[in-house]
DNA sequence: CACGGCGATCAAACCGGTTTGAATCTGCCG
DNA sequence: CGGCAGATTCAAACCGGTTTGATCGCCGTG
């Protein structure tokens, strides 16, 4: 009833210039065809002959005309949508350098399929199989990512159950038996950190975990472990934290309270890390001559920590596009490209160092 | 062709099990009632009495039906959506705080109203400009959220024009003169930051401004410059950056270098904050004793980085919310709801403190 | 008892595309 | 010159809801 809509051609030809919406009969009726003719020219598909072709596209681009997402996704059932559903504390969300560059690399992906990203952020584990649900119900996407995988995570069990395709974005050695996984190897770097801190001279080498329940933390643990025997080094001591700064200072007290305390931490992320350090240096531990530290993540800010922070940097862009083209094809009904992922990258910085006896040497 | 589905009721009753989508004919026909008076109770319309109501409420949920967002979409020419374009390089996209709880924020005021958010990440100008057309053309959302707004951004009007309704996001007084505009008070956080700085018996405050192009690091700019100038105090030097590590650290580096140094600096985000604390205590100044710092954003880490860092912290949270709120009611006519945003913190750590003087006193 | 008004009900039109099936139009061959 | 395969073309059905306009019953009123 109320059109705030100003009227842009005040006293043209009435007819022909109504400030409707263009619709697919406009342009097929300006380029003498029928919609059908329209239709298969923006779905080249073939059955039109190149002057209709022809007409029928220069009559579109007269009319600035494309097609309706809304109708086309009605009328083909298909959405051209996919869903990500973020499961944090709002407060901690900003914590993560992992959302923002996996969302970005996952645009890449999409946008060259002219696919859309449909965002859910939510608290707990209520409201988001809620999400799930209301995705899958009211069909506004066609598939789903599921990130932050849990151990005995039944989402891609669900998803399915739902008729939603997904991806499960875990690490490579944790990926699961159904549905499609996509990973890198998060083991990697850890295993290169564990090296790099023997090669200076470390023996007791401690991990601050994650939180427990997701997958990449105990990807990563187990990696710690590994590389340590494979070392031939004793298994340090692990302490269970929660990716928070809190945490990665209080379990940095903890290890440095021991009777014989570690002269390496590696952590489970930067943020964790750079907590620790601040925590060592609180209690007169320094950093790198005392305690050497390795984050993960490579935050924008571990150059400027003091000391500039050693740590481990995953490509999550070229992640997300992998994950991108991997859920299009899938809802598309095709074979999944299979993506090769550059690797993890080990950055030295200042917060490891040589052990003392090394420095003496 | 190719139904990858199984099969999942083999050999049981053909008619009634059929497993296709259930539609609101089926709701009903199982209700005994017409499609009309279903969809007049989902939409809580008057003119279906008590007891088909409920007959279809029933029916509906025996059947687990919900109205599919594509139909509906469809016939009210509402996609019951909103867009949010995001233009930042990927690379950079982890290094703002902003973004994640903003979304956050705003899926709180949407996930109320049932709307959904559509995403899109873009790298530059062209592709921005692109997105919000795509959004347009194809009625993918009904509005859309600017952020990052520029001084002289045509954004605003662009998006009229689109048919798209918007609101901005920028500090309060930056607010523009057409579109609707929410803002928060960024002003405030600096002026209490430099009265801080002030009542600690600084006297040479610079300021490290963030990229120049946006309106909020302009407002930073001034609401500096005035709170120096409501004080009595000289204008101090400000040098130009770009919001990441390596500008704050050197536009630090260029104050330090002066004949006269600040010993006062009110950086335009805790990034640069963090950065020109490491670049100054590389060269001997050391936070706080010689130089004061004051970051902008209390991003996770600022407690934790070395000393604490004194910053100005925003509800963006709530900011998103009350966004959302706003573009909810535009989009469907209403006058949008007059909100209050909590007010700005200043939360101070260690890396303010008195001048020399002040200690020896 | 006729009539106006109101609530409940439903069939049909509509939103803007895609897809189907039949009609029409070639050109080519026997 | 008849017949036929293959390419064009289009009208009509369809996707799954919402909305309109007409019909029907029922009640209170003059």
């Amino acid at each position: 009833m109320i059109e705030s809509e100003p009227s842009p051609n005040g006293a043209a030809e009435a007819e022909s210039s109504s400030r409707k919406r263009v619709v697919i009969g406009d342009v097929a009726a300006r380029a003498g065809v029928s919609k059908s003719a329209v239709s298969f020219v923006f779905n080249n598909r073939s059955g039109v002959s190149a002057s209709a072709r022809e007409r029928i596209l220069r009559a579109a681009d007269e009319l600035g005309w494309r097609p309706s997402a809304r109708a086309r996704a009605l009328s083909r059932s298909h959405a051209q949508a996919v869903g990500l559903v973020i499961r944090r504390d709002p407060e901690l969300l900003s914590t993560d350098p992992f959302f923002p560059q996996f969302m970005a690399g996952v645009e890449i992906g999409l946008t060259a399929h002219d696919y859309s990203l449909v965002l859910q952020v939510v608290a707990d584990e209520q409201s988001e199989r809620a999400a799930y649900h209301r995705f899958a119900d009211a069909s506004r996407v066609d598939g789903v990512f599921l990130t932050d995988v849990r151990i005995g995570d039944t989402r891609p069990q669900d998803a399915r159950e739902l008729g939603l395709r997904a991806v499960v974005i875990a690490p490579e050695d944790a990926a699961s038996d159904d549905g499609v996984a996509i990973g890198m190897n998060d083991s990697d770097g850890v295993r290169r950190a564990v090296h790099h801190l023997h090669s200076l001279g470390h023996r007791r080498i401690a991990h601050v975990m994650g939180a427990p329940m997701y997958v990449h933390t105990e990807a990563r643990r187990r990696a710690w472990r590994e590389a340590l025997v494979d070392l031939g080094l004793p298994v340090g001591t692990v302490v269970t934290a929660d990716f928070t700064g809190a945490s990665g200072a209080r379990a940095t007290h903890e290890l440095l309270d021991l009777p014989e305390p570690p002269t390496a931490i590696v952590y489970g992320n930067d943020l964790m890390a750079i907590a620790g350090v601040s925590a060592a240096t609180d209690r007169g531990v320094r950093v790198p001559e005392d305690l050497s530290v390795v984050g993960f993540d490579d935050i924008p800010l571990a150059p400027y920590a003091l000391p500039p922070l050693t740590t481990v940097r995953q490509n999550v862009v070229a992640w997300g596009t992998a994950a991108a083209q991997t859920l299009v094809a899938l809802v598309e009904g095709r074979q999944p490209p299979t993506v090769r992922l550059p690797p993890v990258e080990f950055v030295v910085r200042g917060s490891t160092g040589p052990t003392r006896d090394r420095r003496h040497a």
